[in-house]
DNA sequence: TGTAAAATACCGACTGGTCGGTATGATTCT
DNA sequence: AGAATCATACCGACCAGTCGGTATTTTACA
């Protein structure tokens, strides 16, 4: 791979991603992506096999990222609260980042509800995301830190509380700091959780 | 309106709405509404201006619902606390109801992004709940059954939890009793705003 | 009450335009 | 030279909305 090759890849992904958040991956045409990343159909098709297939890197990329993100606040972290604490401020920064819009989040979820190559990219993260946050929760409940809560219950109450702010965030962007409310309820859940003998 | 008129605009609508939960607004044509309610496509500009008018009428129909469903249950409790209980039971119906599926309020929202029309017809009502339960919330404290939470804070909190689940839900839908999930973390959250002395 | 006029409801072919994707040739790098 | 990369013209399918005209119901009037 060339660097002006990778770097027509990389301006094609930007303006795709600027363009779908902003007017929607069906109303986004190909042209359209070509045009504003100042390239030709000819090489969209070079790197792209489809248009489907340039918002499936996206998504791959977005998660990725998140995943990076998520590893780090757990390594930086002292214990399971602080650690759980730290993701929500991470969550609270995905609706910050205008670049990335919450926006495409909708897309992705919408167009992966029709098709199952995107529902895979899509849907098995959340099934991980699930997953790795119940087992923080375990893993809180057997050093003692947490009482004995359902872990897998616990989970989806924090994800929930989590998406749910993002998603009123979305509707209504000035009316609350979300992340703040973000990273204060999920403080109150897992205070909730939190054994009282700690 | 004659009656026949109205039987085939609400053929048109129970078509429509059908389709754009399963197919998707932007992927649902016209034409493929007007076959499946056995109509033509005449008939469907006869009753609606655009594409987005019936849209905007499903979503309009659906309010409705949803805000009778919630005065009933007002008028049904015998107290705040018991209300907002209540009330999460409707929003788990809301996802048993198989016909409108949660998908299509994806749509709506992601459309309502876009266009000021439909952010209005969207939005607002948002707006409206969201003021309505922080009313309710106002009312319990000044009633004595909860402690003196912030209102707005708590009413979002409580939105964000059903939301978040039901999203979830949407995502992975045999991932777990998403009704039951709704109704118990809200008694929780309500558990949590109830007066201790109460 | 019978009937003609008017209003309403509906039909389906057609249009102007869009869009994802392709074919083929040009250019750039090694 | 030869492969990788990119450009341009183009195709076929699709689609929202239009339009001229038809069927059905209501209204007006003799």
């Amino acid at each position: 791979m060339q660097p002006r090759s990778l770097e027509t890849r990389l301006q094609l992904m930007e303006a795709a991603l600027r363009l779908f958040s902003q007017r929607g991956y069906q109303a986004t045409s190909v042209a359209e992506i070509c045009s504003a990343a100042g390239a030709s159909k000819g090489a969209f098709y070079h790197h792209f096999p489809t248009k489907q297939a340039i918002f499936l890197a996206l998504m791959e990329a977005w998660l990725a990222d998140l995943d990076r993100s998520f590893q780090q606040a757990y390594q930086d972290s002292a214990d399971i609260p602080t650690a759980l604490l730290q993701m929500s401020r991470i969550a609270g920064q995905v609706f910050r980042a205008a670049d990335v819009n919450l926006a495409i989040l909708l897309e992705f979820w919408v167009q992966a509800q029709r098709d199952p190559e995107l529902w895979q990219a899509a849907i098995a993260p959340y099934h991980r995301y699930q997953q790795y946050f119940a087992g923080l929760i375990r893993s809180g409940i057997q050093g003692g830190a947490f009482r004995s809560v359902h872990p897998d219950t616990a989970a989806r109450l924090l994800v929930a509380t989590a998406l749910g702010l993002l998603m009123q965030g979305l509707f209504d962007p000035q009316g609350a700091d979300w992340p703040a409310e973000i990273e204060s309820s999920v403080r109150l859940l897992v205070e909730g959780f939190a054994c009282p003998a700690a």
